[in-house]
RNA sequence: GCUCAGAUGGUGGAACUGGUAGACACGCAGGACUUAAAAUCCUGUGACCUUAAAAGUCGUGCGGGUUCGAUUCCCGCUCUGAGUACCA
């Protein structure tokens, strides 16, 4: 019988699901490897080709890690909280849990079909209570938890009311809100029981505060700064707006400079690493406070000086001008009556540009002077106030000094406003023209540092700053503290009430905090949430449970220590198992999970490190990402008339340029090389289907464009179709086979018959003309061990630097050298099925068991060894040359090995007399073959 | 603007630390088998110039450089993709 894929993997996936071939058990004996896959949030498209790319290769990985002896961890869930569910609820008042249900089924489908080698047995949904009951945990935790700068981590909150109630405020050094009270150990002893509580939340790794939101009106909720692309929603795109409200949010800039330090001690991809970097923001500096001049106009000020942020300390005495953001809060008290109109008329007009236009507009100079004056520091000189909306409120201080000399942006608007420039460096070229930031050359019109550089400098003037305490070097990150809470149904409950206004946790034995039932998933008509709608939802019956729910990411950033023991009922992961699987050895998944997710995972880690419930300060060893696979469209193109309207005559491309077109998607499933199937076309528009086709060379030829893969342009591709024709084998290899993993790229299914000839190929290579089973016992000839351990060496390289493309291409070469040897030999083929299994494991594990072993077997037999002496060449001819020009002619037995050669070569007779006593500087070898001496 | 990645035949791509550029596959052309088609198998396939055969010249986005030798390293540019941005 010729190759029966359908028979086979329908076998194999049977008995795999059967007898759990792939469990992983805690076990110890073995050395472990945890690979793992970014979870899919199961949406009701199902997958297409695009998705399964990252587990095709984990799973290659995961196989091949097995054979070498490993106890691998494989495991694959659902990220199933999540707004599609939602919204297609809030349209059919369906349940989302049914809704994610039934996706889920598909997806579990479909990912059985490619035969992929997951434990199930560890599967986890974010959805389910018994999962959610541990992500409840882990907010909880957080809760009770604040940052000590003394000791760089996390503690329980107990430790800081141990120091309250030893000194008060006073050594309490800890990340924490603005606005913190100090206070001696005897007024902490007769706060009441309330105050405590709310001066705690201050200090809480998450909490609760009045902070600026980005709010999306039509998804009804807020959004994480992650989750904001550019002024609209990442998901659906809809406006995003500012807004204040109440909200959790967890206090991730505590762990910013960890964050950062951790990025130099993980494998991961350099873009990832450089998006985080960018993200946390880092930037070293100072921060300096300007006196506020005073005046009878402006009185009742809540503080006397401005304090502003600079990374370019140095240029202090070229300071023109200081701006504030709009929004700061001083500019209502320190604008004189005479500015009032125009600083009121600036307010309004900023208010009325939205955060596009505001970025649209960045060369337009703006601004407005407020009219109070403040005092430079380090000159005593007396400088004007502005406000501009280049300065955004949420950034440092919300106050910049403006150095013209030194800063393109300051230069701009010290020109249009006809503010000083002065020249600060004698290095400063031109700085009538344009700014110049350099660092170079030593300091003028600078007082006390005049005739000094850069460095020193920056030193002597953060120590000034700081003896006069009007300053001191600073750091600042861009990162703000992560919003935690969304307006919406489908998520974690918060387990938190309300008791006089103040944040409860419930009790720990009370969790999980189940989701209610609720009528419809809007929000209340009071505009509450939609838990506002469940029925008898009350702590106790008596207090109001918090409304909102926690964001996407909060149950996909610790999802990969409950594989590690996801059924266990007591903890969120059992001490043994966190011992024994200690991190991710390598994470797959997209890039654009770079600012989130992967953010919010460390984060997490890092928390859970520090109450010593993990072991590692990072959760993911290695990471790659895999590039995204594109859409390819086709189109037709069809003839439009005079007056624009489309005629039923459609040209080929080649002819369009001939015609007046309009270009029509065409379903990618009807193109086959871009010859369009014209009797399934009319099928796919019934209204062409007395429609003239204008051929060329008697096809009808379809133009093609690179699109995202989606539904509306007909060029989605589902793994199901190639399944049906060619098989998961064939999938799982030509997936690997289109390019490198990490490169985005078209989809083509065009050359899938290639891989699916090599495997019919490589069945035929263990059987006879009748299609009967045949290998032979005899000794294996040279040149199959030749072409055998070629294949070892390669695959073995390739997989450990993750070019799995390239694999493909040398089985397509073994398996043709090995048929055009006739090899039957059975040592020879066994090797061959090991090596070939990882990338096509239906067809090897039938082969395997044709070969004489049991069922089930091969994932655990140890990985063919590499043996060099096989790959030695036969007496062949080798010019030998010097300097590049051919001179000798050897006849040598040699191996592939560079080195041997090298030595081989320089210890032959011929060479030795060549040479007359001189000793090359080297011998280059190329490819084997060819033989350069450089003298 | 800044940061990062990339540019190789008709197409996807290979060439691992500088060493015969274009592996492997698709497509295309020709052939075998067939009444025919499909399937299968074989041969050819970077460009140019030639030939009976051979050989030769050019060729990895562009311009330079280092080297016996550069797709690979260095400098300068062009283009494409991704991320990011009045971040002080």
């Amino acid at each position: 019988m010729d190759y029966q894929f359908k028979e086979i993997e329908q076998k194999w996936q049977k008995f795999w699901a059967e007898h759990q071939t792939f469990k992983a058990e805690t076990d110890s004996a073995k050395p472990k490897f945890y690979v793992l896959d970014m979870f899919p949030y199961p949406s009701g498209a199902g997958l297409h080709v695009g998705h399964p790319l990252g587990y095709i290769a984990s799973d290659i990985f995961s196989r091949y890690k097995r054979l070498k002896g490993f106890n691998v961890l494989h495991p694959m869930g659902y990220d199933s909280f999540g707004l599609p569910a939602e919204q297609y609820a809030i349209q059919t008042g369906q349940h989302p849990a049914l809704t994610t249900e039934t996706n889920i089924n598909t997806y579990r489908k479909q990912l059985d079909g490619i035969g992929f080698s997951f434990d199930w047995s560890r599967e986890v949904r974010t959805s389910d209570p018994e999962y959610y009951k541990w992500t409840q945990w882990i907010f909880m935790q957080l809760f009770n938890s604040w940052y000590n700068l003394e000791t760089d981590r996390a503690e329980d909150i107990t430790t800081l009311i141990e120091k309250f109630n030893a000194a008060g405020s006073a050594d309490v050094k800890a990340v924490c809100d603005e606005d913190v009270k100090s206070f001696m150990p005897s007024d902490w002893a007769t706060m009441t029981s309330e105050e405590k509580q709310e001066e705690l939340l201050k200090y809480r790794l998450t909490y609760l505060k009045e902070s600026t939101v980005n709010w999306c009106a039509a998804l009804g909720t807020v959004l994480a700064n992650d989750e904001v692309k550019d002024g609209f929603s990442e998901r659906g795109g809809h406006p995003v707006e500012q807004k204040k409200m109440m909200q959790w949010s967890m206090r991730i800039s505590a762990y910013a400079e960890r964050l950062l330090q951790g990025l130099n001690t993980i494998d991961w991809p350099e873009p990832v690493k450089e998006m985080q970097r960018n993200w946390i923001g880092k930037s070293i500096g100072a921060s300096v406070r300007f006196a506020i001049e005073p005046s009878e106009e402006i009185t009742g000020l809540s503080q006397d000086f401005i304090e502003v942020f600079t990374t370019r300390v140095d240029t202090i005495f070229g300071v023109s001008y200081l701006v504030l953001a709009p929004e700061h809060e001083l500019v209502a008290q320190l604008t004189t009556a005479a500015q009032q109109n125009d600083i009121n008329n600036y307010i309004a007009q900023t208010k009325k540009k939205s955060e596009l236009d505001r970025m649209a507009d960045i060369k337009t100079v703006s601004g407005a002077f407020t009219g109070s004056y403040v005092v430079n520091p380090v000159s005593g000189e007396r400088i004007q106030l502005w406000i501009a909306d280049y300065v955004l409120a949420g950034y440092g201080t919300g106050a910049v000094m403006g150095v013209p000399s030194g800063d393109q942006r300051d230069w701009l608007f010290a020109r249009h406003f006809n503010l000083p420039v002065v020249q600060i460096l004698d290095a400063q070229k031109d700085i009538e023209h344009e700014a110049d930031p350099t660092k170079e050359g030593k300091y003028i019109n600078s007082g006390f540092i005049n005739g000094m550089g850069y460095d020193e400098a920056t030193a002597t003037l953060n120590s000034w700053l700081e003896e006069k305490e009007v300053g001191k070097a600073k750091i600042n990150y861009r990162m703000r503290d992560a919003i935690f809470g969304r307006q919406r149904y489908w998520g974690e409950p918060i387990p938190v009430y309300f008791k006089d206004g103040l944040p409860y946790l419930v009790k720990e034995e009370e969790l999980p905090l189940m989701l209610p039932e609720i009528d419809k998933y809007l929000p209340t008509e009071t505009g509450e949430p939609p838990l506002g709608r469940a029925e008898d939802w009350k702590y106790e019956d008596e207090y109001e449970y918090e409304l909102s729910t926690m964001p996407g990411w909060a149950g996909s950033s610790w999802y990969w220590y409950r594989y590690m023991d996801a059924k266990n009922d007591s903890d969120f992961v059992s001490k043994d198992a966190i011992e024994y699987w200690k991190d991710v050895d390598l994470y797959i998944g997209g890039s654009e999970h770079a600012t989130g997710h992967l953010l919010y995972s460390r984060f997490w880690n890092k928390f859970l490190k520090d109450l010593g419930y993990v072991q590692e300060e990072e959760p993911f060893k290695k990471l790659i990402n895999q590039g995204m696979i594109q859409g390819r469209s086709n189109f037709v193109y069809r003839v439009i008339d005079e007056e624009g309207r489309g005629t039923n005559k459609l040209v080929s491309y080649g002819l369009r340029k001939e015609y007046k077109t309009s270009a029509l998607h065409v379903d990618v499933n009807i193109v086959d090389n871009e010859i369009l199937d014209i009797a399934k076309f009319k099928l796919f528009r019934p209204e062409f289907a007395d429609a003239e086709f204008i051929l060329e060379n008697g096809k009808y030829i379809c133009g093609v464009e690179v699109e995202k893969m989606s539904k509306s342009y007909y060029n989605v591709v589902n793994p199901d179709m190639l399944i049906e024709s060619y098989g998961a084998d064939t999938l799982r290899m030509y997936e690997m086979f289109l390019g490198p993993l990490e490169q985005s790229k078209p989809w083509n299914t065009n050359g899938i018959e290639g891989v699916f000839k090599f495997l019919r190929k490589f069945w035929r290579l263990f059987h006879n003309e009748n299609w009967t089973f045949h290998v032979s016992d005899s000794v294996p000839a040279k040149a199959e061990l030749k072409a055998l351990h070629k294949i070892i060496k390669k695959v073995q390289d390739d997989v450990e630097r993750f070019s799995f493309n390239t694999s493909v291409s040398s089985f397509m070469i073994a398996v043709n050298e090995l048929t055009d040897l006739k090899c039957k030999n059975r040592q020879v083929l066994e090797d061959l099925v090991v090596v070939l299994s990882p990338y096509a494991p239906h067809i090897c594990e039938e082969l395997w068991v044709l070969l004489g072993h049991d069922a089930g077997t091969l994932s655990y037999t140890p990985y063919p060894t590499f043996n060099p002496a096989h790959l030695v060449e036969d007496e062949f001819s080798y010019p030998v040359s010097v300097n590049g020009k051919t001179r000798l002619n050897l006849s040598m037995s040699l191996t592939l090995d560079v080195k041997q050669i090298e030595e081989t070569v320089l210890a032959n007779e011929d060479v030795q007399k060549y040479l007359e006593g001189k000793t090359p500087k080297k011998v280059i070898v190329v490819k084997g073959r060819i033989v350069n001496i450089v003298l």
